[in-house]
RNA sequence: GCGCCCGUAGCUCAAUUGGAUAGAGCAUCGGCCUUCGAAGCCGAGGGUUGCAGGUUCGAGUCCUGCCGGGCGCGCCA
């Protein structure tokens, strides 16, 4: 309806440029094809119309004539059209256009007709976008922070398929490095205790009851294989009194570090490592099916180390000229391309950083031609995007692939929490946190889906735990399920009224919609692929969850001022078919958040 | 200190990405259930969009400077 529109503008333009009476503003008018161009809104005020275009104040510059005269041009050369009541000039050059009712109606026939695919399109062409969301470490359980960016990602990669994008949904696993080393080491350390030996454990180590239940799996399965005594002799670091003690502890975690690998063997604390990552991937990757979010792939950080791939992107960096020595380490020379200072990519102790992998990581994507890659990351993250693009640009700037290298970064802030109206505090350090797992149990997946998407993600979100869990009015979620959950019960309703729904025939009936409550629902339904198209090209899947709620007041509002079980059919008929129109919107809409649409409640 | 993000009704947030008279939901107040699900509806009050300038036909939105808040600033990931 709206692209209806905006090529009938379009055409009246063209047509007033060819008779000279506007002049062709070069440059703007060379995508004369694309509409989109066309400025076209939904007015916020009904007495502006539906539609409205400010695009002659737009021109009016560039004409050197004034607005509502070059308004009153177009409005007199605008094709004819069924759909439009009437054409309006206002305030100071607007075009409203006033559409009418039968236009409206007839969204109920569209939607009826492919009720699933109802405001999907295939603006996005089939082409290929990656994009990369959670992607949280593997040293623990999800918490409340990844379950944004979870719910984000996944109603993003929803939109984006339904309006034509090939989407290719991946989670990034930091399998390598570091942290997975002292995942490994407190693995084995509890082993340890539970084989008997007395082992102090380090601060700096993971804490949580997890990572006993990982050393209680490797004790069960494998006795006292790995059991070995710490003891100075094989190389176990002593405690010793420093004057740093936070250097100190990252440096006596290394030492234990280097003395399980010693003690184990490479294959050993191989064995230990591959244990309590499996446990942990199989951990986050059923904690996120059961939260509606999956993956076609899990891409391995590892894979990267061990197929050289990390190796060879510093190679071209250093072939290029972009990496140098200093104190022991190699550096990327990011401020050649914006970045706030050069970043390491070797350490001094011959180890390639994170940012190292995760270069290579993004050559990888850009070998793999997508003709989009979106990387949705933790707000704190946001200092890494200037590194991360500064390596790209030194990778590709020679010209030679044409595709875009550079990743959209979208960034995620993060969500506390409220009970009680009381902040619930957490801080990762101490691993006094909230799981993923324990907001799905405490309000649901369906709460907990659609107050993750209810603001905009770029925004810090209050999330009201109380509110989540309640089962009242106030809530979004069960506002908008419960909408749809009506539907279903009026059409539960007519067997025993011994009433029936002929869909066929409540085509020709729709004209009986005339209040104003029908009248206003048909409207919003029709706004549906408007919004859909718009929440997933701006990555905003918030819109979506705004206009679902609309939806279901204007619903509300049209099932308590009429009945729908008539005993005229021709009227039943065309309520309940805009009814069931408003049903299978909702449901959509629901499915795209990772929500779902229960037939009661 | 430097960089990025933010500041909108008492609270939590929108605002078609520069459009017309800034809108919802909570909360407050007043109405509506013997009738399709009251997990609902109808109505009322509530604003100098942090402050001060600037850009233009037009600014919550853009630019500058203050004020206030968050995050980042590691040879961690």
């Amino acid at each position: 309806m709206k692209k209806y529109l905006q090529n009938l503008l379009q055409q009246t333009l063209s047509t007033l440029r060819e008779n000279g009476e506007l002049p062709s503003p070069g440059h703007l008018s060379e995508h004369s094809g694309d509409t989109s161009q066309i400025p076209l809104e939904r007015t916020r005020n009904p007495d502006h119309g539906d539609f409205a275009t400010p695009v002659c104040l737009t021109l009016a510059k560039t004409a050197r004539r004034k607005p509502r005269e070059i308004a009153e041009q177009v409005v007199a050369n605008l094709p004819a059209s069924n759909l439009i009541e009437r054409v309006e000039i206002a305030g100071p050059g607007f075009i409203n256009f006033h559409i009418r009712d039968d236009a409206f109606r007839d969204q109920i026939r569209q939607i009826l007709a492919a009720p699933d695919s109802y405001g999907n399109s295939g603006i996005g062409a089939g082409q290929r976008v990656q994009i990369e969301y959670v992607s949280a470490n593997p040293t623990g359980p999800l918490h409340v922070g990844h379950g944004r960016g979870a719910a984000y990602g996944a109603a993003l990669a929803a939109l984006l398929t339904a309006i034509g994008f090939n989407v290719h949904r991946e989670y990034y696993v930091n399998d390598a490095g570091r942290q997975m080393d002292i995942l490994a080491l407190s693995v084995w350390l509890r082993y340890l205790d539970l084989c008997g030996e007395t082992v102090s454990f380090p601060a700096k180590a993971y804490q949580g009851d997890y990572i006993w239940d990982i050393a209680a799996t490797l004790n069960r399965e494998h006795g006292e294989k790995y059991r070995a005594a710490p003891t100075q002799e094989a190389g176990f670091p002593t405690v010793s009194e420093d004057k740093d003690p936070a250097a100190y502890s990252e440096k006596y975690l290394d030492a234990l570090i280097a003395w399980a690998k010693n003690v184990l063997g490479e294959s050993g604390f191989d064995f230990v490592h591959g244990l309590g990552l499996g446990a942990l991937l199989d951990d986050i990757r059923g904690d996120l099916e059961q939260f509606g979010v999956v993956f076609e792939e899990w891409f391995s950080e590892r894979s990267l180390v061990d197929s050289g791939a990390v190796e060879d992107v510093l190679a071209r960096l250093r072939n290029n000229g972009y990496l140098y020595e200093k104190d022991g380490a190699w550096w990327f020379r990011s401020t050649d391309f914006g970045d706030e200072k050069d970043r390491v990519v070797i350490r001094d102790n011959g180890l390639a950083t994170y940012f190292a992998s995760d270069i290579a990581y993004h050559a990888n994507k850009k070998a793999r031609n997508f003709d989009r890659i979106i990387d949705i990351w933790g707000a704190d993250h946001h200092g890494y995007i200037a590194r991360v693009k500064a390596a790209m640009e030194a990778l590709y700037q020679d010209g030679s692939d044409k595709g875009p290298s550079n990743p959209i970064v979208l960034l995620v802030q993060f969500a506390n929490l409220y009970r009680g109206g009381e902040l619930v505090q957490m801080s990762t350090r101490s691993g006094d946190f909230v799981t993923l797992r324990e907001l799905r149990k405490d309000v649901g997946a369906d709460a907990a889906r659609f107050f993750y998407v209810m603001r905009r993600s770029d925004q810090h979100l209050d999330f009201d735990l109380d509110l989540a869990k309640s089962r009242t009015a106030d809530n979004p979620v069960y506002y908008v399920q419960y909408a749809h959950a009506r539907v279903c019960s009026l059409m539960e309703k007519l067997d025993g009224r011994a009433l029936d729904w002929d869909a066929t025939a409540s085509l020709s009936g729709l004209d009986r919609l005339i209040e104003s409550q029908e009248l206003k629902l048909l409207r919003t339904l029709s706004r549906y692929p408007e919004v859909v198209e718009s929440a997933a090209l701006a990555y905003e899947p918030h819109q979506l969850a705004f206009f679902l709620r609309e939806l279901a007041t204007d619903f509300h509002a049209y099932y308590n001022a009429y009945t729908f079980l008539v005993d005229d059919a021709t009227l039943r008929n065309a309520r309940l078919a805009l009814a069931m129109a408003t049903r299978h919107v909702l449901k959509n809409g629901l499915a795209f958040l990772g929500v779902s649409a229960p037939e009661s409640m």
